[in-house]
DNA sequence: ATCCAGGAAAACG
DNA sequence: CGTTTTCATGGA
């Protein structure tokens, strides 16, 4: 067991952290305790105050993983622009975008379209006990997510068992388009937000909303604001009063929303649309 | 039954 | 070209 002091100054919280939406792959026990799969390991953690314990990684990973060595202060102060967001950040004081791995984010978010949390957890849990690897951790059962060419060169065993639905062969076209991880992640990485985000978009699958939410948590483009219902509902009723309609999101109106709230709150507009979603206030 | 959920692709005019 | 329709799944 390792432990994890953090500094009185430095806000984290693991509930609203894991439990905010952002990732799929964790679950509570009740009794404080995490368990996760992250790459090839188990981990389970728990927080008690300042004290962070856990097991199944090293300390400079949960750093890594949980942003532990960014500091929130300036970016919180950056995004505090007005008294609504300022009630989302109070209501949800701790919460971090962890840094997931890039390659499972990728599928989870085009898992994750005309869906809800529970069923993007389902999807994901599904297709890494197809595809994954078997790790027995503390006598339970877990399956890291399989590589690309795990799930393409599949013996047997079909994606179309995972209960995708119609995302079954976005899923496939991007596992087969995706031919070194390594090289595909570092390319991404390197490109300017627009110019990741056009080539996200590239990929079956990916429209707007999944890029934004890939380039958010899995690749520290910070500038992404990703509107889906929720956010559209909020930023309609507290932001853009002249926006209100309820058809089907348009490109435009996707385009509009993610340009006010990329001036309104500035270069880290990501972390206020986090603490918009995770606080849900109509 | 009908509507909804961290939308995107295909079809349409 | 922008706009509308379709898509599979399960819970409410």
């Amino acid at each position: 067991m390792h432990t994890i002091t953090l500094s009185h100054i430095q806000q984290f919280s693991l509930d609203q952290t894991l439990g905010c939406g952002q990732v799929f792959r964790w679950d509570h026990t009740g009794d404080g305790w995490w368990y996760g799969v992250v790459g090839m390991q188990v981990i389970k953690i728990r927080q008690d105050g300042q004290q962070l314990a856990f097991d199944g990684a090293s300390v400079p990973f949960i750093t890594e993983y949980f942003s532990l060595d960014i500091d929130l202060q300036p970016i919180l102060a950056s995004i505090d622009r007005d008294p609504f967001i300022d009630i989302a950040m109070r209501q949800c004081t701790g919460l971090r975008l962890i840094r997931q791995p890039k390659w499972e984010c990728l599928i989870s978010y085009i898992c994750s379209t005309n869906s809800n949390i529970p069923m993007i957890r389902r999807r994901i849990s599904t297709i890494a006990e197809q595809f994954g690897r078997e790790i027995i951790f503390e006598g339970k059962t877990y399956f890291t997510f399989p590589e690309p060419s795990a799930i393409t060169c599949s013996g047997g065993k079909t994606l179309a068992d995972c209960k995708l639905g119609y995302r079954t062969p976005y899923v496939f076209n991007t596992a087969s388009a995706i031919g070194n991880i390594k090289q595909w992640e570092e390319t991404i990485s390197a490109m300017p937000f627009e110019a990741a985000r056009r080539e996200l978009m590239k990929l079956s699958g990916v429209g707007p909303k999944a890029a934004d939410c890939i380039l958010l948590f899995a690749f520290q483009k910070y500038e992404a604001f990703p509107v889906d219902v929720w956010i559209r509902r909020i930023m309609q009723q507290h932001y853009i009063r002249t926006l209100n309609t309820n058809a089907a999101l348009t490109g435009w109106e996707y385009d509009i929303i993610r340009r006010f709230a990329r001036e309104h709150f500035g270069e880290y507009c990501g972390y206020a649309q986090e603490y918009l979603y995770a606080a849900r206030l109509g």
